[in-house]
RNA sequence: GGUCUGGUAGCUCAGUUGGAUAGAGCAACAGCCUUCUAAGCUGUGGGUCAUGGGUUCGAAUCCCAUCCGGAUCACCA
């Protein structure tokens, strides 16, 4: 039971024997004690004032002596208008913390047996261009979400729905074949990624100016771009493959062969991974036979044109295409498909799209198709609706070469971690090896922290010209604290000090010191709270606040020099429950820390 | 235009079910390494919480209106 819980229930018989009052746990309200003042936990009052018809200093009074005769958790207290500041006792403090040290899997829930299964599904790219920085922050949030409810006990399956059919991927396909004079990565020395994006810009330089073409000749922007000749082709194109041609399906293959490659090794460097990845290849005909199915239920249908629709105006939307006068699907089709290909494949209880806010309506509408259709999830899926990433000036635009590559980016990041570390000379007793490992575990932490400590409903902005920082609240902050006092503890080590627990004495610990050891508390609420709310930037956030206080810490106690056996027993454990700490909260984030930096 | 969403320090962001004098970092300035890692610590300056009402003992937080921004409403994904 955490200290909050019996705190509420000490006060609520407090105010039960007071006042007669009967509360409800949550009119409870306890928080920390702000620093200007003396304690830990403090109660406000003024919720009780009414019942006993006194003065809420004078209920902080009562309430406060109550709870000093009635438990040895509380030492004493003070109230200052209508809070009621509780100190709690330092016996109970150094109890928590031996329970918190002894425990390895402090704040995490591992899955059971029969827990229930989560899906989520995140990435989710299209392979007809690379990653970029919108990519980098789903799959982050994907992957850390992942970790978080993992830390909850659900059990997990990551997957990811690879795009890998549809106009667009005929549109570099078609520009390769046109102008590409058999380019291939090999050829070229490109990641195969970039190759395929690079032909996907041809094409539409090539388009832009056949439109300009066409409007020069009278035709309004609308008509030029539905009947530009590039356009049309790749149309065709769509077609042939819909329908099997042997030609443009070994096209589609090996180009998106070539993406694949360049895609595993920009996930491997960003430390994603999946366990079951479909490709809507495989999954739009499932689509196309649900939606013919709900054709046939009468509840989607057929225009003369052979297009299909969903009539949504009932449920206070619009109509929504399913089927093009083509016969070939949409996104949406394509989506139905994947979503009931899942649940055939999985006992899923709870399933969950890492995607974009700019996705809201989309997924609005396919949980409500997915109810039409009969699936009773439909309606419980669940969108985890981030915000864009955007730059100074405003969104990022492939048109306008302002996106931000993903490879650049990390790489970019990995060599300014290089550069500092050679600037500081922190790592030049360290092997060529371990300088490796080091500056891409530091880079990659500025980068990732950067990105998840940001609420993940909220727009955020990057901007290029101001590279992440490595001071303050960042990545490198934090693992530069754990890296400390993991040197610490080997020189412990080194010295012969036994610190594998706390002894039988009792240490006079300071206020720093308890204030530690009531932040490590929160850590399970945290993670628990993170997983409900789909937040790293609570953990992130949570693991800043224990960092700076731990820096303070360090500042200002010695440890090895600690003249006091007791004391610096005490301050080697508290340093070693903080560093397992950070290093779980930090793994929830998919950052990793390093021994020394 | 309909729907959704946001507006907190020069910049990037926190701010719990409504609680005490709204907090961090960056940037600026001033200090601290003969002492466990200075990617650190300490201090100074910086705010009409977009605006105006309302509810409340108490509002950055809840409600209404207004202003400004973003997203979406595609035979794109």
């Amino acid at each position: 039971m955490s200290l909050e819980s019996i705190l509420i229930t000490l006060v609520a018989e407090a105010v039960k024997s007071l006042y007669g009052l009967e509360t409800e746990e949550n009119q409870i309200q306890l928080q920390k004690t702000k620093k200007e003042f003396e304690g830990d936990l403090t109660v406000v009052t003024f919720p009780f004032v009414k019942a006993a018809r006194k003065s809420p200093e004078q209920v902080g009074q009562e309430i406060g002596e109550f709870l000093l005769k009635d438990t040895e958790v509380i030492s004493k207290f003070n109230v200052v208008k209508g809070f009621l500041n509780l100190s709690i006792s330092k016996s109970f403090w150094l109890e928590t913390l031996t329970a918190i040290h002894s425990n390895t899997d402090f704040g995490i829930t591992k899955a059971a047996e029969d827990a229930a299964l989560m899906m989520i599904e995140y990435s989710s790219p299209n392979t007809n261009k690379p990653l970029h920085l919108g990519h980098i922050r789903n799959n982050l949030l994907g992957h850390s979400i992942a970790e978080i409810q993992k830390a909850n006990g659900w059990k997990v399956i990551k997957t990811n729905i690879v795009n890998d059919r549809g106009i667009h991927i005929c549109k570099s396909m078609l520009a390769w074949k046109k102008w590409g004079k058999d380019e291939t990565p090999e050829s070229s020395g490109l990641k195969g990624d970039h190759l395929v994006g690079k032909y996907y810009v041809i094409f539409d330089k090539h388009y832009k100016a056949e439109i300009k073409e066409l409007m020069g000749k009278g035709l309004t922007e609308e008509e030029a771009k539905k009947s530009a000749p590039l356009i049309l082709e790749a149309q065709k194109m769509l077609l042939a493959w819909e329908n099997n041609d042997p030609e443009v399906r070994q096209l589609w293959k090996t180009m998106n062969g070539w993406v694949y490659a360049g895609f595993d090794k920009t996930y491997k460097q960003l430390g994603v991974s999946f366990d079951k990845i479909y490709y809507e290849s495989e999954t739009y005909l499932t689509g196309k036979s649900e939606v013919e199915r709900g054709v046939k239920k009468g509840i989607f249908s057929a225009r003369s044109d052979g297009s299909v629709w969903a009539d949504l105006t009932g449920d206070g939307l619009d109509e929504k295409l399913l089927l093009r006068a083509d016969g070939t699907s949409v996104y949406m089709t394509q989506d139905i498909g994947t979503a009931k290909l899942r649940y055939d494949d999985y006992p899923i209880n709870k399933m969950v799209y890492v995607v974009g806010n700019e996705q809201n309506y989309h997924f609005q509408v396919l949980a409500i198709l997915l109810d039409k259709l009969g699936y009773e999830w439909g309606k419980s899926l669940v969108h985890f609706s981030y915000g864009m990433v955007e730059l100074p000036e405003g969104k990022m635009k492939s048109r306008e070469g302002t996106v931000v590559d993903a490879d650049d980016l990390m790489d970019e990041m990995i060599e300014a971690a290089r550069e500092t570390s050679q600037e500081l000379g922190k790592l030049d007793n360290c092997t060529s090896e371990e300088i490796v490992t080091i500056v891409r575990m530091v880079g990659l932490g500025a980068l990732k922290y950067f990105i998840l400590k940001v609420d993940p409903r909220k727009n955020m902005t990057f901007n290029p010209k101001e590279s992440i920082d490595f001071n303050g609240n960042t990545g490198p902050f934090i693992q530069y604290t754990h890296a400390r006092i993991k040197s610490v503890l080997r020189k412990a080590a080194e010295q012969g000090i036994e610190y594998s627990s706390l002894n039988d004495n009792q240490p006079d610990i300071s206020e720093k010191e308890s204030y530690l050891i009531q932040l490590l508390t929160g850590f399970p609420a945290v993670v628990r709270e993170a997983g409900e709310e789909f937040s790293p930037a609570l953990i992130a956030n949570y693991i800043y606040e224990v960092v700076k206080e731990y820096n303070q810490f360090y500042h200002d106690f010695p440890m090895l020099k600690e003249e006091n056996p007791t004391l610096k027993q005490f301050r080697l454990v508290l340093s070693e429950s903080i560093a397992t700490v950070i290093k779980t909260g930090m793994g929830l984030l998919g950052i990793d820390v390093p021994e020394r930096m």
